[in-house]
DNA sequence: TTGTATATTTCGATGTATCGAAATAAGGAA
DNA sequence: TTCCTTATTTCGATACATCGAAATATACAA
């Protein structure tokens, strides 16, 4: 009940990641999440309802358990505190810590994490952005706006990067877009699906998609 | 050929280290060391063998090729530099790290590897005094007696606790002896198979045993 | 009510690490 | 030379994560 295989712990790691999102958790996305086969999942989603970590109603539903969300959340602040340690303290760029973080998470002990995190001074975000869940409260309470939600005018810091993979990480250093980067909303053309922003005083124009991953704060 | 299974890497991990204490290799002493089945080492040396990591003669003989030392000389180089870096940077005490070394080190990357080396300062010693393999050089070029090998006033400081199992390394610690921890034999009774000796001014009695494993330097 | 598209599940199969029991070979003893 | 001890290997078996193909159930549309 305590030892999950990391396969398992990343099936329970990302429906986490998929409910803190709002979306739907299902087995196809699921499957496509962790880049294996839809049989696959639904083995190990009848595996780990039998651990009562899901709740499963076959064909109609899952959804993660009292106990699972409980534990999943101990994985993620895991997963997020190496990221915040590779980055910190070894020089890992935001773009490298994902990877890295996602194969020493299964190996690393209780211990381990606890001592990442008091080296680190109990960090309340990973170099994403993303909250580190601890102790009670992990809600975010920062208020933050998708940055292609925002009007000309608009203004605050880069404050979170959600879903950013290694490419997208890099093409946004590019343009300059780290956490804590200024940006002011200049353009935003209702008849297109672009933003421009100031990010530091240099212009850029961004696609929706990408803007919509972005979250500003203030 | 470049990517072992954890279990591969163990046995070729423990290979090398029966070779380094100039020991001899077998299929028992392999199973013995790794806490597996006899047929399991046979399993695994065949399929080494295929990948000429491990030189084979059926029922005859086993030894590692020269890929295979020098794999193994890397996978000796990681365990001994996370062993370090969990000493000195995450606070764990020399008894503690080997455990949890030998679960992390098969997640970790070349990068993590060398970002520890670098932030450490390129030590040369693990927190047992097991000399770190680099570059070259990974011969332990220090000139080490046993303590149950020393005689009546001879003196130094604990330089390395060879094969030091956690709970031999606590008794070790209790007792005072730490690596650099000044040693001198005070006195050894021929009749018996123990050893007097004065750490750092006071009395300890040790089994010849337990002496045998802990070097000694000057 | 019936049909059908789509998501999900079931059903063998594969590859890996492991086991214990039984077979076997090497080396030394007689 | 023959026998016996002991280490090693072979031989099924189990457990796990994975796959692709085929079966199937649900939900929605007609």
């Amino acid at each position: 009940m305590k030892t999950l295989s990391p396969a398992a712990e990343d099936c329970l790691l990302f429906a986490y990641r998929i409910v803190e999102k709002g979306e739907e958790l299902s087995v196809s996305a699921l499957a496509r999440g962790l880049g294996v086969g839809d049989s696959t999942i639904t083995a190990m989603i009848q595996k780990l309802a039998k651990q009562k970590l899901f709740h499963h109603v076959p064909r109609r539903e899952i959804s993660l358990s009292d106990s699972g969300r409980e534990l999943a959340r101990g994985l993620i602040r895991r997963h997020r505190l190496i990221e915040t340690y590779l980055f910190q303290k070894l020089g890992y760029s935001w773009d490298e810590v994902h990877g890295e973080a996602e194969r020493i998470e299964h190996a690393v002990s209780e211990k381990f994490v606890e001592a990442i995190d008091k080296e680190l001074g109990f960090p309340k975000f990973d170099p994403h952005g993303d909250p580190i869940p601890s102790g009670e409260h992990s809600a975010d309470s920062r208020k933050l706006r998708r940055l292609s939600d925002m009007h000309v005018g608009d203004h605050g810091k880069v404050a979170r990067i959600v879903d950013g993979k290694p490419d997208a990480l890099i093409y946004l250093t590019k343009l300059g877009l780290e956490l804590g980067s200024d940006v002011e909303v200049t353009y935003a053309p209702a008849q297109d699906e672009i933003v421009h922003v100031s990010v530091e005083g240099v212009q850029r124009t961004l696609g929706a998609h990408v803007a919509a991953n972005i979250l500003i704060e203030g």
